[in-house]
DNA sequence: GCCGTTTTCGGCCCGACTGTTTTCAGTCG
């Protein structure tokens, strides 16, 4: 039993609570849980055996949490999902997953009408069944067919960061040609660097009048790319967008800047958690700013049940979090997980930037399946400022992509040579140019080029490619394999996944790591934004266990090696700093600290 | 169901928008 697979338990069993209309904080305690749980690298089972640990210091997990996870590690099963799942319909899942339908109107559905499936509300709506319900009626009945309808229609995965950014920009643009625009930022997971993106979130500062406010809406709505409004009211409109995106627009006066950019930045975690932290202190945070809760101000008693007086921060969000006895947080921190902790302690990390970045160190040209030679490849990189490069086209195993035998590698790498040579022409070199290969992991273990000839490389990329589908134990055993052999600098991709597109192949992540700290191999953060493996919290699980990440885009054109913005991002998630990540270091640092038995000893 | 130098019981983030209502519940983010 992994520890996804608990967390789907975990999660699904919040569903079914939800539905009972159970004390909504049980079903939050059983989804926290399911999140924890999800993203933690350190598998339960394991915690288990060692007796360090307890599944009780996990955050959100108390004494019940405990025992029902440790029954789901002992039987494989947990009794009271077996229990709800007798008592509830098993459609009621897609239906609750309509937007618009929450656990209350969907139990009416269920118990009023006998509906148990997403069909069956679809007919029932036709039917015209549903708008005599209690709480239902023409527009609502209307706007479920609307829904479902939605729903059934082309994917709706969440957009990839980088694409969502593209809109984002352009939308911004827009935007900014509106008189009454002040100010405009993006947020939500935009903002946070998640490599999906589920909505796009923009704030805009006006002057606080009513008509300002419905001058920027309608701006909004008169962008030629809006194909619907899905609603507006005083301070926020809701449209969709390009490619169907949602974009969810909200208004805030100068003071409130601030306040709101956090609290639309999220997570909603996060600000769950800095919301308590806050009333802890007797004061209550919202989008407009800090205010002290009732009864806590010396000032005597007032009328209001809840916030008091004036504001006591809300301009900048540094304003907000000092508010509450912490400094700022990047908002690629801000998942509601060890954050707060880390501010507290005054241990936040200083977060690795694009400008950081040194060299690059994946990338492929017209040799094997990339779309520009290495001399276009070679101008790019510096234009882009960097110090050095490694040309890593792919060996023979990639047959699709005219993989390079040894002869043809030799051939490439003494044309680097020349290369190399004419850079340093007038003086010190502009740009290195390091003789690289990504070598494949072979079905059947070993690589796809001898040790002889990844002996005289700079710089050796491993990667797996094929046999993806094989056992976790073989999978794990293949590329340990690869960590082992001395000439390998770096793993790349370590996991495969390609979002949205293919799952990462199964493999023990952990042992990987351990083994990448055993033997001084570094573990690529691939910035190709489909891939932007190593995840965050792998990232973070290799960087505690001292094993030093690389960040490279894989490019396979000029344009690709502007991705490294991307896995930028995805390092400050995982909480990286500049020293943690090797190619921010000049090159002859780079090289010394390259495993012991490496190329470029 | 979790959690705690104010609490081991009684809290648990907070507000906008909509539709169906004669004042608010449900949903969403």
């Amino acid at each position: 039993m992994t520890n996804v697979d608990i967390a789907t338990i975990l999660s699904r069993v919040a569903d079914l609570l939800e539905f009972k209309a159970e004390n909504t904080f049980r079903v939050r305690a059983y989804r926290n849980a399911a999140h924890t749980i999800g993203n933690m690298v350190e598998s339960l089972a394991r915690l288990n055996e060692d007796s360090g640990r307890s599944l009780t210091d996990i955050d959100g997990i108390g004494a019940d949490l405990a025992a029902k996870i440790q029954v789901l590690l002992n039987t494989g099963r947990l009794p009271l999902l077996d229990e709800l799942e007798k008592a509830v319909p098993s459609g009621v899942f897609a239906i609750m997953r309509v937007p618009g339908l929450g656990p209350k109107k969907v139990k009416l559905l269920v118990d009023q009408l006998g509906i148990d499936s997403l069909e069956g509300l679809e007919a029932a709506c036709r039917a015209g069944q549903v708008q005599g319900l209690k709480g239902f009626g023409e527009k609502t009945q209307a706007a479920i067919l609307a829904a479902i309808a939605f729903a059934k229609s082309p994917e709706h995965s969440r957009t990839l960061w980088n694409d969502a950014d593209s809109t984002v920009q352009i939308l911004l643009a827009w935007m900014q040609t509106c008189p009454q625009v002040h100010q405009i930022e993006a947020a939500g997971s935009w903002r946070r660097g998640r490599d999906t993106v589920g909505d796009i979130d923009i704030l805009v500062e006006c002057d606080g009048t009513r008509e300002s406010a419905q001058a920027v809406m309608n701006h909004l709505h008169e962008w030629s790319e809006i194909t619907a409004v899905l609603l507006s009211g005083d301070t926020k409109t809701s449209v969709r967008g390009p490619q169907e995106i949602q974009i969810d627009l909200r208004i805030v006066e100068h003071a409130s800047f601030g306040a709101a950019l956090q609290y639309f930045t999220g997570s909603k975690e996060h600000n769950i958690r800095l919301r308590s932290r806050a009333r802890d202190r007797g004061l209550t945070i919202n989008e407009y700013g800090v205010y002290r809760l009732a009864g806590q101000g010396e000032g005597g008693e007032s009328e209001l049940a809840g916030k008091v007086g004036e504001s006591l921060a809300g301009k900048t969000e540094g304003d907000v979090y000092r508010a509450v006895g912490l400094p700022w947080i990047p908002p690629e921190l801000r998942e509601g997980g060890d954050e707060f902790l880390l501010a507290e302690r005054g241990k936040l990390p200083v977060l690795v930037t694009l400008a950081d970045i040194r060299g690059d160190l994946h990338m492929h040209t017209t040799a094997t399946d990339g779309t520009a030679t290495l001399g276009e490849m070679t101008r790019a990189a510096i234009e882009r400022g960097l110090e050095y490069i490694a040309i890593t086209d792919h060996g023979k195993r990639v047959t699709m992509a005219h993989g390079l035998d040894a002869k043809h590698l030799l051939k490439q790498w003494a044309e680097i040579d020349r290369l190399n040579a004419s850079l340093a022409e007038d003086g010190a070199p502009s740009l290195v140019v390091l003789k690289g290969i990504e070598v494949d992991m072979l079905e059947k273990g070993g690589l796809d080029l001898p040790d002889d000839i990844l002996e005289q490389a700079d710089w050796v990329v491993a990667s797996l490619h094929y046999g993806q589908s094989q056992p976790r134990a073989r999978i794990t055993e293949r590329i340990i394999e690869a960590i082992e052999n001395p000439y390998v600098s770096v793993i790349g991709h370590p996991t495969g996944r390609l979002i949205n597109r293919r799952q990462a192949y199964d493999v023990d992540i952990e042992a990987v790591i351990a083994a990448a700290a055993r033997t001084g191999t570094f573990l690529e953060i691939n910035a190709n934004p489909w891939r932007l493996d190593l995840n965050e919290h792998h990232a973070a699980a290799a960087k505690q266990a001292g094993v030093k990440l690389v960040i490279s885009t894989d490019a396979h054109a000029t344009s690709g090696l502007g991705m490294m913005r991307c896995g930028i991002l995805q390092a400050r998630r995982a909480g990286l700093e500049s020293r943690d990540i090797a190619n921010t270091q000049t090159l002859t640092a780079l090289q010394s600290a390259m495993k012991p038995g490496g190329a470029s000893r």
